[in-house]
DNA sequence: CTTATTCTGGACCGAACGGTCTTAAAAGTT
DNA sequence: AACTTTTAAGACCGTTCGGTCCAGAATAAG
């Protein structure tokens, strides 16, 4: 005998995610969230409890989408260093709205981690996914021959996971466009 | 006839520096700048002017300090190589306090530049700097015969560059020490 | 020592902050 | 259709925000 929601709490997070990831944490209020939601400000609270974790949910959500098409991305039968490429390459290639507003993941790390431990716990695991599928991939790129074996994957993993969360902070300035391109094919002859 | 300052605006400004830099430009709030500056909120606004503009100061600050050491250890005679190398691994072995604050620049590419016309605009002088003093360094190397002539100077400054902030973005998380020591070592096999 | 000047500390400002609560409408059950 | 339950909207809470103002202390010049 319950009165059914009106509205999709699903899209609600997205705007959440949208607004944080594009404004940051601290520069997002609450009235905004109320506006950019759609729904009312009890709503929000009575469905996520309070702004930092509806940060949180936001984050993870970002991870959920954004994880498992990395993963199938780099996971695709036959070879596999031109996946790496094409990850890399669209990263640095991005449009100058999505460079702008970066990476979630890097700018949680950079606004939040250093005091806050859940969301540090958090962007580490994100980390960890993509530099496990990395490695996992550079792996199976040497098993197959395309890598030379002397290639250390993990820590060409680690180098590519460090690129990229670069390549979101210097795209963020407005000449970041041919700087990362630069930066990015430089950085895929270690694949050579 | 006027009366002498009780307290040292430079002084004021490092203090200001350290606190914007620990904690970002929105979590920094004027009662926290009163408290570490240790001088009197009015007199704050009558020698900067604004939370914003004192930012501004901060920043230029910080460039003033770090610039001429970076390009007077790139700039020293002899082989250039193993500066820039020393340069990369201190990036990249800094403690774990140094990692977690990260750098200024960085946090404030992060934060601000995306909606802040000035802090963007200082960001990329800042990397246009570093850009400048990295490609000078390896057009010295080439012509000393320390880097294979086959190699693209100003696109390798820029994937260092990139590197350094994903150095700074990553650090900042707890696993963050070795993930960076071995994306430095791989990125540096560049330079052999 | 007096006077003119300027800096200091803190009270104070309206606005915006994150978060709570009340009220009334809407929907499912009977 | 009546009743119960849960939602939604927004008024409202105390607090903190960035910024201003003012009274008084301190200083240099006369």
């Amino acid at each position: 005998m319950a009165r059914t929601k009106e509205f999709d709490p699903d899209a609600a997070l997205q705007a959440a995610l949208e607004l944080f990831w594009r404004r940051g944490y601290e520069a997002t209020s609450m009235a905004d969230l109320v506006e950019g939601l759609g729904i009312a400000r009890a709503s929000i609270y009575a469905t996520f409890g309070s702004k930092h974790e509806l940060y949180l949910r936001a984050l993870e959500r970002y991870n959920e989408q954004h994880d498992p098409g990395l993963l199938a991305e780099l996971s695709q039968p036959g070879p596999v260093l031109p996946a790496v490429r094409a990850l890399v390459r669209r990263y640095a290639g991005m449009g100058d709205d999505d460079r702008k507003r970066g990476c979630f993941i890097t700018n949680t790390a950079v606004e939040l981690a250093p005091h806050d431990e859940a969301a540090a716990r958090r962007v580490e695991v994100s980390y960890d996914h993509l530099e496990t599928a990395l490695t996992a991939a550079l792996l199976r790129a040497e098993a197959q021959g395309e890598l030379p074996a002397v290639r250390e994957p993990r820590a060409l993993a680690r180098m590519l996971v460090v690129l990229l969360q670069g390549i979101r902070v210097v795209g963020k300035t407005a000449e970041g466009g041919p700087r990362v391109r630069d930066a990015a094919e430089q950085a895929l002859t270690l694949l050579d």
